[in-house]
DNA sequence: AGCGTATATGCTCATCAGGTCATATGAACG
DNA sequence: CGTTCATATGACCTGATGAGCATATACGCT
């Protein structure tokens, strides 16, 4: 389970980590939120702890887990280098309607 | 084989959406830029294609792969809740360590 | 038609990850 | 100190997936 992207390609685990976005949890009260079996959440969150995804604070019996920002901007990097894409394809898209729009003036369906 | 997070979990396939980020690619230029068995790439493409994160054109003989943005948009759009998260936490620690840095001026480490 | 090139598909195998259940650790508190 | 609450860990099973190999399809050229 090497990889960032691996890490968060596991749904529950997206739903964890959207859950602490918010704020610090407990084990026990993400379990609740999420429906979802305690100790598969203690192992989801072994494994995000292991990534860096997450780090934990003892508070008496409770563990609170708390995002860290790393592995998360290590993705959105990689993400970046598809951005520059993504504007001259809207790009295109545009100026390809705008074309048909000078071409086919017909229809008067133009606000 | 349903999310687009799942989808970029492979690192071959996130190596041949990175060559698409640049330019449309021929099966056999991919198989060779990233010396990989094209049975491989074929089937990391059907992959690909059927998740929507490249479309197909054909020439003659060959089949000729483009990027298209809308998957890594949707992740993008799921990290977009974690961007706030990062700069409150790069604050955070700045405040942080300007206290230990008011409060404990005894050792003279600090530069 | 026949051959070479380019790409796709089907099959098998091995690996790995997640769910579940049982159990262990560990702290709080009477 | 024994019980209860909160969390972690280990074992087993099962399903999914990627690699590799063989083979199929399809186009172009002579």
């Amino acid at each position: 389970m090497e990889s960032s992207f691996a890490i968060i390609a596991e749904p529950n685990r997206r739903a964890i980590l959207s859950l602490l976005a918010v704020s610090e949890q407990s084990v026990g009260e993400i379990e609740r939120r999420l429906r979802m079996p305690q100790t598969s959440v203690s192992k989801h969150l072994r494994v995000l702890r292991n990534a860096g995804f997450v780090e934990s604070r003892v508070d008496a019996q409770r563990r609170l887990y708390r995002l860290r920002p790393e592995p998360l901007q290590e993705v959105d990097a990689w993400l970046a280098q598809f951005r520059r894409f993504w504007s001259t394809h809207v790009d295109a898209l545009e100026r390809h309607l705008d074309r048909i729009a000078e071409r086919e003036p017909k229809k008067g369906k133009v606000r």
